[in-house]
RNA sequence: GGGAGCAUAGCUCAGCUGGUUCAGAGCACCUGCCUUACAAGCAGGGGGUCACAGGUUCGAGCCCUGUUGCUCCCA
């Protein structure tokens, strides 16, 4: 068979892709084994894959293909969420591009619009991670806007709502006047921007010529004023205390407050309040019981109740509102000022800070006890400083404002009556039952209640995400929902810790009374070079996609993993894929070798093969043994460094060249057997992080039919580890290592056999390697003397000196020098412990064992400065 | 302004309850090699006052205090 020198990922990776999915290999039903769950983080159903996702699932990927060779029920369920402010305006966007406007749709043919959007474009994401190898249980694929993820979504919107956590508001939230609804907090980008801070001059009531000068940056919002205030021990407004002023322009009266809200540094000390346009301010309104003057309309222009420039945009009015305050004599200044401004995240729009009704969710009962679980490690994070963060949110949760003006959602099942007042119910039929009880009158119809206008949250989905895709919601006693609950893993960025995290904590604790997932694994944010953000505006993020193309999934898989430890920041390079790419063919190669090798069946197994058999055998136990410990410990990139230095380093550069037989001979029966099933052991435990090369080198090494895959077979279990035998490797290795040096500094090319003499204190060849030394270091004959031999080059390893005759004479000079510089240095060392040991104060208080470590450290190096005293000595 | 975290090789990071797994890994770099699996490679090698200054201790990347610089979260 022909095996290509370059590997080729291209074709191989479809091909096992849909074998795969044809033997339902991911698909998991609950039956009698331990189930191991993660619920993907659904992606947003306008995205389409970034860095982000391919680092979130390659590590997904990873947890769940190992836990399936461990013998675990698998289960990866993945899904979309509707998202629905951004769908909304994708959808909105494409119509207004086909000349419809959205306010010209009634709310059912808008929705129409929007799922033939979904239906189009919806799954692109799903597809994609498909390329990168997610082996997902497709079939049970799931979308925020279900049927039943909609209705568990309802359900537990009216459940809260009659347990009295659910309630309707005037809160100030921050509107979006080009989306034309309230965002979260989290939805508000804050950037610095320059602007004016204006001193204006209001004119105290039934005085002459007596003025008040407050400072603010938005001078359209004085229409709003209803009080302007002061520090209550400001010596420079004693003299105001009672007295009211006049809004310039309108001539509005308006109480002087005080409050010690004000910092008497900034601008004047006299602060303008507009309680309906600030959140600060609105609290003061409520604390000084004031009048709230809403002046805007939700497109951000001024209604009537500002008088001026009703209808009129507010960064323009801010223009126009200057010139006339300057005309009055109302301004004393204009300052230049640096101030933060809140954008929407999604349209960027300057959020206005706005008084609205809308729904809420009350936080503080629910988090306490989500807190706790956190706390005390019944949910882990990883890496735990995240617990920190957590709590620092917890602690001052603030309400959950849940509503949003949009249509693409789950609509909010709340039904008003004629006279205002609500009932909340699962259908209008039910309202209308309800509505009767409420109201007393039973002539009410159907066409009597009106039905809220707006959606949930995007989130009040979400945190129903890993109880909802089991149907546990409505159906709380199902097979599923009992078998996959609570999830295992979740992993997710630390910026959603917050809003998504906590909440589905939160939600389970309520519909489970059991936490959602086990372990919390945060990824952190693949950044580029200059470390950047990677984003679509900055373009500075590759295509997945064609980075697939370029390196191989497999390849990209192993670039993502190998710099990324939990919670850390990824500098994203595309030399990590290739550095990826570049071990998938290391791996490839060594299966060109294997294969290549002709077996007779015949010959004996040499001693040189024997040794290095066991000895690989022992150094995959201890590593195996060290991949475990790490995937406990949730070190991805190290486990995958641990197998990927047992490939590379142990199997490929050590130990194949060790049992390689010479060119164009065959090689025994036993090494190659032992060989192959190392190799196969090999491709199991870099399944997990490369799953389409190990598949396909896995068929490759034995026969093997398309309906086995190495992807349901068992990862290997480590054995004992023979310290023994990797302690005597070591030494070798040191050996052969000198012997290549002496090779290099001699210029003797590797194909002239050399001999090699070794004087030995200890056992002639205790642990065996002679034979391996004597192949990789192509040495004739080894041999055991009491004297130094002349005219040699050597080298110690630990306390034995070997030596490597040369015909022609040595360089004494330079033996003497490099044996004066070892034997200062061992000096040195020896000084260096001596003087611990000299220490009265150190030899009673250290540990019994750290003072028997020094003094062996001692009697070492004693052993070895006499050695190369000896040494010296022979050369003259 | 309030809170949290970080600082170890050129880069990205490991370094457990202070004591040979204490100065490590991968990449990058340098020097040889087209040696019949692999130049996407092989063999060898050089890089660090562990941010700075004090302190505790027989002993400090590791514990304490301060300083400097950076990052994130909240307002």
């Amino acid at each position: 068979m022909e095996i290509p020198a370059k590997y080729d990922p291209s074709g191989i990776e479809d091909k096992w892709y849909q074998n795969w999915l044809d033997h339902k290999y991911f698909r998991s039903v609950p039956d009698e084994r331990e189930p191991y769950t993660i619920v993907i983080p659904p992606p947003n159903v306008t995205g389409v894959l970034h860095m982000g996702h391919m680092l979130n699932n390659t590590i997904q990927d990873v947890l769940v293909r190992r836990a399936r060779m461990l013998g675990k029920n698998a289960c990866w369920l993945p899904g979309t969420d509707h998202a629905s402010i951004a769908t909304e305006a994708k959808v909105v966007a494409k119509l207004r591009e086909q000349g419809i406007e959205k306010a010209s749709l009634t709310r059912d043919e808008f929705l129409e619009h929007a799922w033939e959007w979904k239906e189009k474009h919806g799954g692109i994401i799903l597809e994609q991670l498909k390329k990168l190898g997610a082996s997902c249980d497709w079939d049970r694929t799931k979308f925020t806007m279900d049927e039943s993820m909609y209705e568990s979504v309802i359900d537990v919107f009216i459940d809260l709502y009659n347990k009295g956590l659910i309630y309707r508001g005037v809160r100030m939230v921050n509107w979006d006047p080009k989306a034309l609804t309230a965002v979260s907090d989290e939805e508000v980008i804050y950037k610095e921007v320059n602007s004016k801070l204006y001193y204006l001059r209001y004119k105290v009531e039934g005085s002459a010529d007596e003025w008040v000068t407050i400072a603010t940056t938005r001078p359209e919002t004085i229409l709003g004023d209803t009080a302007v205030c002061f520090h209550p021990e400001d010596e420079r407004f004693q003299h105001l205390r009672g007295k009211r002023v006049l809004v310039p322009l309108i001539k509005r009266s308006i109480p002087l407050i005080e409050d010690e809200y004000v910092d008497r540094e900034f601008g004047t000390g006299c602060l303008k309040i507009t309680p309906a346009h600030d959140i600060n301010d609105y609290h003061i309104g409520i604390k000084h019981k004031l009048e709230t003057i809403d002046i805007f309309n939700d497109n951000g222009t001024l209604n009537e109740k500002a008088i001026l420039y009703v209808g009129e945009d507010r960064f323009k009015v801010r223009k126009k509102i200057v010139d006339e305050l300057l005309n009055h004599g109302h301004v004393q200044k204009i300052e230049d000022y640096v101030n933060n401004v809140g954008f929407s995240e999604r349209t960027d729009e300057v959020i206005e800070p706005k008084l609205s009704v809308q729904w809420f969710m009350k936080m503080t009962d629910m988090a306490l006890p989500a807190l706790e679980v956190v706390m005390n490690d019944t949910i882990h994070f990883h890496p735990d400083k995240f617990k920190n963060t957590y709590r620092h949110w917890m602690e001052n949760v603030r309400d959950w404002c849940i509503s949003r003006q949009l249509w693409w959602g789950q609509r909010i099942p709340a039904y008003y009556l004629p006279d205002g007042d609500l009932v909340v119910a699962k259908s209008p039929e039910l309202a209308l039952i309800k509505a009767r009880e409420l109201s007393g009158n039973n002539s009410l119809s159907l066409s009597d209640l009106r039905q809220d206008e707006d959606v949930l949250d995007t989130w009040f989905s979400s945190w129903l995400w890993p109880i909802s895709v089991f149907d546990g919601i409505r159906n709380p006693e199902n097979e599923d929902i009992k078998y996959y609950y609570p999830t295992n893993d979740l992993i997710t960025a630390p910026e959603i810790l917050f809003f998504w995290v906590a909440r589905m904590i939160m939600a389970g604790q309520e519909y489970r009374n059991d936490i959602p997932f086990k372990n919390v694994y945060l990824t952190g944010i693949v950044r580029d070079k200059l470390g950047r953000k990677m984003s679509k505006s900055l373009g500075n993020s590759p295509d997945p996609i064609d980075l697939i193309g370029k390196f191989g999934a497999d390849g990209v898989r192993v670039g993502m993993l190998l710099t990324s430890p939990a919670g850390n920041d990824l500098p994203f390079d595309e030399s990590l894929c290739e550095q990826g790419r570049n071990f998938s063919n290391k791996v490839w190669n060594a299966l060109r070798l294997v294969k290549g090798w002709q077996e007779d069946v015949n010959l004996e197994q040499p001693a040189y093969a024997a040794i290095s058999v066991q000895w690989f055998e022992a150094r995959l136990n201890e590593s195996l043994l060290q991949i475990e410990e790490n995937f406990e410990k949730y070190r991805l990139s190290e486990a995958l460094m641990t197998a990927y230095k047992l490939v590379w380093d142990d199997f490929c550069s050590w130990y194949l060249e060790m049992v390689k037989p010479a060119y164009q001979q065959p090689i025994d029966s036993k090494t190659l057997l032992a060989t192959v099933g190392f190799f196969e052991k090999l491709m199991k435990v870099l399944h997990p992080f490369m799953p389409f090369i190990t598949e396909e080198i896995w068929h490759l090494l034995g026969e093997r039919s398309e309906d086995e895959s190495i992807m349901v077979s068992m990862q290997p279990a480590a054995g004992e580890v023979n310290a023994a035998l990797l302690a005597g490797f070591q030494d070798a290795s040191e050996v052969i290592i000198g012997v290549r040096n002496v090779r290099k500094e001699k210029n003797i090319a590797f194909k002239d056999q050399v001999e090699m003499k070794v004087k030995s204190a200890g056992t002639q060849d205790a642990v065996g390697f002679d034979s391996v030394i004597a192949k990789l270091g192509n040495i004739s004959r080894i041999e055991y003397v009491n004297e130094k031999p002349t005219a040699a080059a050597g080298f110690m390893v630990k306390s034995n000196e070997y030596y490597i005759p040369l015909g022609e004479g040595v360089d004494l000079e330079a033996e003497k020098e490099k044996l004066s510089k070892e034997l200062e240095y061992t000096q040195g060392f020896l000084d260096s412990v001596m003087k611990k040991l000299g220490n009265e104060r150190f030899v009673s208080n250290a540990k019994p064992e750290v003072v028997e470590v020094e003094r062996k450290k001692q009697a070492d190096a004693e052993m070895r400065i006499q050695l190369l005293k000896e040494q010296l000595e022979g050369l003259g």
